[in-house]
DNA sequence: CCCTATGTTCCCAA
DNA sequence: CTTGGGAACATAGG
């Protein structure tokens, strides 16, 4: 579910509430994720984003990373109220607590000791490299759809946006990428800074269950020109929006004029 | 009831 | 090495 306007939206609530905290006490209750130990008593000194993931960094230097994956949902309880179902922990502060709510389980949680941040991350918001992007699409020939959510190469980019982004740029989604120019890597690199910024400012998009820490839904939803709108009209040329499987994943689009 | 769908990513095999 | 498919899991809908 989340992708990176989506967790950017978490990170900057939770600097509002939890940054210079001290963690009162920790609860796992998902078997699943691994224990994090060394955590109470410890302050909150940072919290920042590495794609879809979500990086709270401890006074101990160590860093508590998590993933959201498909489901996952962090939610601020500021009174203590009844725990939803699907909890998986809880991180309590003296004014109030923080809960993952994760129904498929997907999300991850590590803790890690260092401080050294291992990040090699290209975020589409800030180190856009475009000119080397392009050099790495030259030799490959899979879809430019695939390549965009590509974690390793572009961090944070994931259904929803793809399909945003390529109707923006007039691309179809199945374009070997090989084939894209660096005039249109330019178009794209223009296209999904625009559309992630603006999701960011609408807290992202609530298709289905997505919420940001005070339980609002999102509002990019609005916004959305092909990625849930299949079968009604094309927002810029009147085709009408197609929903396809690419790679396994529901691919929404314009026949029309996304041609090529 | 059975089959399909879902916003992610890891692992495996062709 | 590259790429596509299935699995991890839970729930909803036809």
């Amino acid at each position: 579910m989340p992708e990176l306007p989506e967790v950017e939206t978490l990170c900057r609530q939770l600097r509002g509430v939890i940054a210079d905290r001290e963690i009162l006490s920790v609860k796992i209750l998902d078997p699943r994720l691994g224990a994090v130990d060394g955590l109470v008593g410890r302050k909150i000194t940072a919290i920042t984003r590495q794609g879809k993931a979500l990086e709270i960094k401890l006074d101990n230097d160590a860093r508590l990373l998590l993933h959201l994956r498909m489901t996952g949902k962090m939610e601020w309880q500021s009174a203590s109220r009844a725990l939803p179902p699907h909890t998986r922990f809880i991180i309590a502060f003296s004014h109030g607590r923080l809960l993952c709510i994760d129904p498929r389980r997907f999300a991850t949680l590590v803790i890690t000791a260092d401080g050294s941040s291992q990040a090699f991350v290209k975020d589409p918001l800030h180190d856009f490299r475009i000119e080397e992007l392009h050099k790495i699409a030259r030799v490959k020939k899979l879809p430019v759809k695939s390549f965009l959510m590509d974690q390793r190469l572009i961090a944070g980019i994931g259904n929803i946006y793809a399909c945003e982004i390529l109707h923006e740029v007039s691309m179809s989604p199945w374009r070997p990428v090989c084939g894209v120019s660096l005039r249109e890597w330019r178009k794209i690199e223009r296209a999904t800074k625009e559309i992630l910024e603006k999701a960011i400012t609408c807290r992202g998009t609530t298709v289905s269950d997505w919420r940001d820490l005070f339980g609002q839904k999102g509002e990019y939803q609005h916004e959305l020109k092909v990625y849930d709108r299949e079968g009604l009209s094309c927002l810029r040329c009147h085709g009408i929006i197609q929903r396809l499987r690419l790679s396994g994943r529901g691919t929404y689009f314009c026949p029309t004029c996304q041609r090529r």
